[in-house]
RNA sequence: GGCCCGUUGGUCAAGCGGUUAAGACAUCACCCUUUCACGGUGGUAACAUGGGUUCGAUUCCCGUACGGGUCACCA
């Protein structure tokens, strides 16, 4: 059997997308579920949509998820040049053996004449099909005035007779009624391939075996497969993938900042997430696990379980996993990747490991470490109606007392080095007190915090804010307490 | 509008003629607990619709509705 060849063919118009990282992701895992190479070929053949800094995305992207290519612009291979403007001049000569082979024709018209046509069609209210005058025209008239200097396009000539249908690995069988296909262009008067031409020279060229693109092709695909019949070529094997949804109607776009891949990276997503997360979107395992390395997602994927309707993106669930993510990780990887949030959100001298440690299991992603630990470096201005919770059964009174056990007892406390040493000191309060541990613990956290949810309680925190701070948040709350007794009596 | 494709809970989805129609996210409740979170347990919630075929349809066929795609010298 033939070595297995997919192709990512992206165009560099700007950022990647989701629905586009997914495409290169079934292109990657088919190839080398088979053990087959994994090419990339940017198809830069559109000159005005052409943006700066595209392609260096693109390698950036797919290195960062690990998708590597074994063929492309940056790293070789045997069928290059991997970037189309660089393999104009082959572009041309097919297309003119396609016309010699009858599967082409050269033509003239000028968009004056093909609008009008359009206008007669709708203003009958039939669909539009332009009808080339140039067909009948002879090759060798045409070729000498193509010699002449004449701007000339390269279209598609179709027999309106028939019908043409093909195999689709997730669609099945699709056919269509040769009389309705249109006779697109395939070189364009600048001398560029169109989309639909140069991705047929070049599939074939690089030997790509299995074509993965999104469904919007489905219908245009037997037009691709007249050509590859007139050329006498062998039909690649088509899957054509369901679209990623942005909602119900809309698929994912570059525009509006939709969930580019960089976007999530910036909010905090780790690639490996969101690459696990894409995976699963249009795809469903045999099993029901959902985490996996790109590794194992190699060894189960398969064409079969591929579906065939969109898929909305949901950021909740991708948050999630970037939560399973990150909390899967070892304290010191996610140390890594949490100090750069870390640094930026405190300026106070704290463990911020120690910090970081609390974090790893309230985190999903990284961007939302700064409002988690904002009370660190400076307590918030707080009410009092904090320190009273219904279920830890607090009152003003309990939490006046608690606070001034705790300052009493910390403030003797020599060694603050040592998380344990705090938490035994602080939990032999409650019973000395004759009050539960919540009713001591709560007023201290509040206290030290001024929030009514932080990650980590009131021992963990008193031990990373220190010795000095602690006791002065303690006064604080004391000196507020005291205040609303006075309050109270008068 | 023509043609192509799709339609299972709010979302991702399993199912491929007979099931109490999985599972995950989200949501709600409870448990754990020094808050929150994590973790655990449980709950609410779905086969778009009408006809066939069949002993039996979520599953097969046809129609309808709804949604998407396509009809570019864009990919």
């Amino acid at each position: 059997m033939k070595k297995v060849r997919t192709r990512f063919a992206p165009s560099p118009t700007g950022y990647m997308h989701i629905g586009n990282l997914r495409t290169a992701l079934f292109e990657y895992l088919i190839a080398k579920h088979e053990n087959g190479d994994f090419i990339l070929r940017i198809e830069d053949t559109d000159q005005e949509r052409e943006v700066e800094g595209a392609v260096d995305i693109i390698y950036d992207t797919l290195a960062a998820v690990g998708l590597h290519h074994d063929e492309g612009p940056d790293v070789g291979g045997d069928f290059g040049p991997y970037i189309q403007s660089q393999r104009l001049p082959m572009y041309k000569e097919y297309a003119d053996k396609l016309v010699d082979l009858g599967g082409a024709h050269y033509c003239f018209c000028c968009e004056e004449e093909i609008q009008e046509q359009r206008k007669v069609a709708e203003s009958i209210g039939k669909a539009f099909k332009f009808d080339d005058p140039c067909k009948h025209m002879s090759i060798e008239e045409a070729r000498e005035r193509i010699q002449q200097g004449e701007t000339y396009t390269v279209r598609q000539t179709i027999q309106p007779t028939g019908i043409t249908a093909f195999e689709d690995q997730v669609y099945g069988r699709i056919e269509v009624d040769n009389n309705i296909l249109d006779e697109s262009v395939l070189l364009k008067s600048d001398g560029f391939p169109t989309y639909n031409f140069a991705n047929i020279i070049d599939d074939h060229q690089m030997g790509i075996t299995h074509v993965v693109r999104g469904n919007e092709y489905l219908s245009s695909t037997p037009k691709y497969n007249l050509i590859y019949e007139a050329f006498g070529w062998e039909i690649p094997t088509y899957i054509h993938v369901p679209p990623v949804m942005k909602d119900e109607q809309h698929k994912l776009s570059k525009r509006n900042g939709d969930a580019s891949f960089q976007d999530l990276l910036q909010k905090g997503y780790l690639p490996q997430a969101v690459l696990n997360y894409i995976a699963l979107l249009g795809w469903a395992p045999e099993t029901e696990q959902e985490i996996y390395t790109l590794d194992e997602l190699v060894k189960v994927f398969s064409i079969q379980r591929i579906s065939r309707s969109g898929a909305i993106f949901d950021i909740d669930k991708l948050t999630w996993m970037n939560g399973m993510y990150l909390r899967a990780m070892d304290l010191e990887s996610f140390h890594a990747l949490a100090k750069p949030y870390l640094t930026q959100a405190i300026k106070r001298d704290v463990d911020l490991l120690s910090v970081s440690k609390i974090l790893q299991q309230r985190t999903d992603i990284l961007s939302q470490i700064p409002e988690q630990v904002d009370f660190i470096d400076e307590l918030p201005t707080y009410d009092n109606g904090l320190y009273i919770h219904k279920k830890m059964k607090t009152t003003y009174e309990i939490a006046l007392t608690a606070l001034k056990a705790a300052y009493e007892a910390l403030s003797a406390l020599e060694d603050w080095s040592k998380e344990e040493t705090i938490h035994d000191l602080l939990l032999s309060l409650p019973s000395a007190l004759e009050l539960k541990n919540g009713q001591v613990l709560w007023p201290i956290r509040t206290a030290i915090t001024g929030k009514p949810f932080t990650p980590g309680g009131a021992i963990e925190l008193a031990h990373i804010l220190g010795k000095e701070e602690t006791l002065k948040r303690i006064t604080v709350g004391i000196e507020k307490l005291q205040m609303e007794e006075v309050n109270k009596n008068n």
